[in-house]
Parts: structure tokens; sequence; C-alpha cells
DNA sequence: CATGAATGAGTTTTCATTCAT
DNA sequence: TATGAATGAAAACTCATTCAT
């Protein structure tokens, strides 16, 4: 029964994505979110100490599956510019699939004080830190130049990456995200390869 | 005595932006903004209609200003590839100088409901058209290669630069944002240059 | 226990109903019905939408149970005749009992905007009607002059017996009101029997 | 030259009338009435003590006027029946005429507080004893009952020529109020004549 | 007399959180 | 565990009135 009954803090936070892309942190009420989730609004309080703790923990357990999909894939390239293009499909792709969670990520996770910009913060680390070991990878094996300040580097891939999200996404007119990996991770290898 | 008094619309802005970055937008009460102008209350609302449009005359005059200063240099420089680093240096410069500035630029611009975000966004656009028109320019000159998608590109280098600043912003140990200009922009000329 | 505990929202109204009648609708604060209910403020919000929701269910209310009343006695009333004098009388003795329903029904079902004004104005027309109701049979059992433009005249009757309850309401010194129901009723029927 | 010139008081009067008429009282900030007179906010305050001191100088003045033209009506009529026909037409025509007026009388006139209202019943007295001296005259000439209450027919007869007018004035669809004037009549003077 | 910028008390409403059941 | 009614602090905004010019 545990295998196809879904934990109830696991339900919790699907209706929060919703209603967080919904409405934005603000401005969605914990009730709505039980409601959405089906339990009373006390019960919320039973498996998260506030509301600002569901938001935390949401963006943590969506953003670590998504770096556990980056790591695989990336484990899985041979070359370390197959991997960059992997990463850059993965993350445009899950991003465009699930457009809830790009909206509270790009939004949302922008948001309020900086405490919680802080916490937030820390999720991103691993996608950081994954694409700078891709480009120690690459170095080492003499692909990409070996100049490369890849602390500095990784941040421009991937704040660039998080731009074209973010437009795409506020994009008065929709079109398609996924199309721009190649363009992306053109113009990054361009500046990385020896 | 009118050079030594400021207009008092400006002074509201000038404490709201002081009250915008210590607490975020949503967490700022008017009246807080009220008492750090020196003003009463309702005073506020002789000057601005509202809440939100604080915020948005707020972004949209400074970032303004700072459009401005990008213009005037970039038709200083004679070659593009000045012209790209004279823009990040005034990106990195401005905004470690007016961390208050930062503060709310990159962390409550990209706040609060969609609606604020697009009216924010049209803020923006000014400084991405700049970036393409420096890159067509190079283009033409034949310094940049002739197969640059100008459409992305423009937003790659706008997201690299912003993802810079926000990381600087929210890092634990201060450390210097403008140091990064070279950095940065080396690794646009190398994706860019023929 | 259910028999003694009265609904909430019934509570809510009860206090309403005084608050309004001492100060007025638009003077009374909504925290004021709220602490003469005995609930907190925010509680109201649970059972009423806004505060002018909480007027317009209070006048429907009050004023359903008087046409009910009006619409038993009337049943029981074999001659029209009977039947205008027992309304009268119900009309100015049962807001003579009840002071501030009649303050609010006479002067706040006056007040406010046009909107809220017709809002309530449907709380009257059943009233009205049944003025009109016993009109026509007293028409059609030849009691009452065949000629009678019932549509006016029903607010010719209304409009009469309001403004007794008006000026009875305002007097500066105290009187009985009930006591004027003979004099009213036999004006009308010189006015309007055969 | 005082002729043509308005009185600065009168001014602000006749843009009170036509902004409460339009938004109601409460609903009526007094920047307004100053913007609609022509003058500044704190202009008002010299020719008024408070916003309340506007509302009753301004019924009272209109209704006198009123007044007038029914006392001067009424003393150029021969018989007690024309008197009141001549007034219950003044009434209809002049209140059709001058909607912002019934507006007010009607709707805001039955507001606020007891104090106002007593302050504003005075105005409406002289029509009253008016109707009074009326039905006084007529019992004298012997032309009606002499067995009237004329205290309780005064308020009969006004009460039914007020909510005539109400309903006129709330009404959906438009139709003529003077056209009632004889219905009116008629209906009273069956009531009261021998 | 006239102005109109400034005031700040007062109001309605929302909503995160608690707790008795 | 689960509920959901109740709480009450907080917040944006309005506007009658004042007063320095």
């Amino acid at each position: 029964m545990t295998g196809k009954m879904k934990d109830k803090s696991e339900l919790i936070l699907e209706a929060a994505l919703q209603v967080f892309a919904e409405l934005g942190y603000h401005r969605a009420p914990v009730s709505r979110i039980a409601k959405a989730a089906g339990v009373a609004d006390g019960t919320i309080y039973l498996y998260f100490k506030s509301k600002e703790d569901i938001l935390i923990t949401l963006i943590r357990g969506k953003l670590g599956e998504l770096v556990d999909k980056f790591r695989e894939s990336v484990s899985q390239s041979d070359h370390p510019r197959d991997a960059i293009r992997t990463m850059c499909r993965i993350h445009y792709t899950e991003l465009e699939r699930n457009r809830a969670l790009a909206m509270v990520t790009q939004i949302e996770l922008r948001q309020s004080d900086l405490e919680l910009r802080r916490a937030i913060g820390h999720a991103v680390k691993p996608y950081i830190r994954l694409i700078e070991q891709v480009l120690l990878k690459g170095m080492e094996m003499k692909v990409f130049r070996d100049d490369l300040d890849v602390k500095l580097i990784r941040h421009l891939l991937f704040g660039a990456m998080d731009e074209v999200v973010t437009t795409w996404l506020i994009a008065e007119r929709p079109y398609s995200l996924s199309a721009q990996v190649d363009g992306t991770v053109d113009f990054f290898l361009l500046a990385i390869e020896r």
C-alpha cells in the first residue's frame, strides 16, 4: 500500500507547487493549498512548520530531483561537449514540461528576504558545482581551454540559461524553449573550447 | 532653497529603495517608507497612487538612469569590443556601488505577480536592445561572427552578467564584483568574435 | 446544548442590528460589531463577505420575518377592511417593539448608495405587493372602489405608514405609535371604500 | 456687481448638491466639492465649519425655497381642494425637475445619525405645518370632514407623497412623476372631503 | 480672504497560525 | 493524526481638517 499511497506531505507539496505557480508565493493563502491538497488547514502544520517551510522544502525537493537527472545524464556522457549539451537540454526541456515548477523557481525563488534567498541558493549549488565539474573534466581532457576561470564561468553558463528560461516564461507570445538548446550551447562552446 | 530641497516624491523613492532593499517589497509596510522619508503615511498617496506604483516608478527611474549611462558610454566607444566591455563595467560597477538598488532589481524585480514582472520587464528591455545594437554593429564591422543569433545571444549576455551580480549579492563573504568584468567579457568575446 | 446555542451568524446579525441602530451603518466599524457579538474581528468574515453583506442579510432577514407575519395575518382576515387594519397594526406594533429594527429600516435603509438602496428595495417589495393583493381582493369583493389605481395607491398607503413611523422615531418626546393605527386606517378606508 | 456675482458659499452649496447627488453624502470627498466649486479645499472651511454643516445648510436652503413656493401658491388658492392639488403638483414637479435635489432629500436626507436627521427634520416641518393649515382651513370652510386628526393626517399626506417620489427616484425604468399628481390628490380628497 | 500640501486617525479586509475537539 | 472554526495582528488606503504661506 505504501507504494501507491502518496505521502501526505508529498500531496501538500504537489498542491503548493500548483498554487504558488498560479498565485505567487505571497498571494497564495495556506487555506488554498490545503483545499488543493484535500486536507484541512491545520493539517498542513503537522507536516510543515510554516508557509515558508513549504516553499523551501518544495524547492529543495524539486531542484534535487532535477539535479539528480543532470548528474545521471552527465555521467553517461563520454565527452564534456556532450555533457554541456545534455545539461542544457535537460534544463530547458524539464522546465518547459513543468511550467509550474519553472514559474516557482524563476519567479518565486527570487523572492522575499535574503534569508530565504540564501536557503534556496543552496539548492542550486549542486547544479552549479556539476557544471564546474564538467568544465574541469573538459580542461583535463584538453578539449576546453586551459585558462578558464571556472568559478566565474560556471555562473556565466548558469546565468545565461536561467535568463533564457525567464524570458521564455514571461514572454507574451508562446514559443519553444527547447528549440533554444543548440543556439545556447554553440555559444558556450565557442567560448570554452580550444 | 530650491537647490537643497529635494522633490518630495524623490525623497519618498529614496526611502522606498532603502526599505525595499532591507525588507523586500512585500514585507515593507508603507508606513515604514513614510517614516524613513520623514512624512506622514497619507502623504505617500499624494505622490503615488499605490504601493506598487512606488516600486514601478522606482525601478523605471533607476533603471532608466542606468540605461542612459550605458547608452552614453556605448556611443563613445569606437569598437564594439570596447562597447561590450564598457557595458559590463558599468553594469557591475554601478550595482556594486549601489547595493540597495542591486538588491531591489535582482531580488524584488523578479518577484511579485506576473503582471508586475512584465511591467518591470519593459524597463530592462532598452538595455537588452542596446546589447543587441552593439552585436549588430560588431557583425556589420566584421569583428563579430556573421552567424550570431542576436535575439538569443543578447539574453545570454544579459543573463550571464545578471547571475554574476546575484551571486555576488547573496554571497556569504564579500568580494569585488567589478573585478569580474574582464573574466566575463573575455568569455563573451571568445564566443562572438571572429 | 444546541437549543441554547444560537447560530454564530445570528449572533453577529443581532449585534450588527444594535450597533447600526446606535451609530448608523457608515459610522459603525466592523470591529464594534465584533466586540458587541463577542467574537474576533476576523470571525465576522467567516460568515459574511463584507460589511455591506451584513446589512443586506440583516434587512432581508428581518423584513422577511415581518412580511411573513403580514402574510399570515392577512390570510386569516376574511374582510379586506380587516386585512388593512391588521397590516397597519403589525407594521406599527412590531416596529414600536423593536426600535433598533425601526431605526435601521427607517434611517439606514434609506441611505447609502443607490446600489444598496435598490438591493434593499427588493426586501420591501413583497410587502408592497401584499398591500396590492389586499386592494385587489377588496375590489373584487366590491367593498373597495372599482376605479383604484392600485399601482399608485399601494405606495400611498405604504408611504403614509412609513412616514408615521419615521416621525415617531425621530420625535423629541416619546408617544405611542400603535395608538395611531385607527386614525391611519380610518383615513385609508375613507379613500378606498365604496 | 453683487447682482451677477454669486456668493461663494452659494457656489459651494451648488457644487455640493451635484456631488452629493452623484456619490451620496458619505462617499463624497470634500475635495471633490471644492473642485466642482472651483475653490481650494481649505476655502470650504472659511464658509462652513464641517462637511455635515454643508449638508444641513444645503437642505435647509433648498427646502426653504420649496416651502416658499408652496406658501405662495397656496395663498393664491381660494379653495382648499385646489391648495392640496397645487401643493402636490409643486412637490412632484419641482423634484422631477431637480433630480439632484430629490436624490439628496430622499436618499441622503434620511441619513446618518439621529442628530442630523433631526436637524433636517426641522427643515421639513414648515411644509408639514403648511399642510396642516390647509387642512384646518378646509375644515373651517366645511369642505373637509370636521373629525380629521390633523396632527396625524398631515403626516399621512406628506408620507404618501414622499414615498411616491422615492419610488420614482429609485425606479429602474424612468416614468413621469408629475403624472401621478391627480391620482394622489384624488385619493387624498376622497379621504378628507365631506 | 484664499490656498493646497500635509496630516494621521480610522476603516475594511486578509490570512498565517493555533487549539479544542 | 486530523480537523476547521476562531483568532487578531497587520496592512493598504481614504479623507476631513488644519495651517503656514
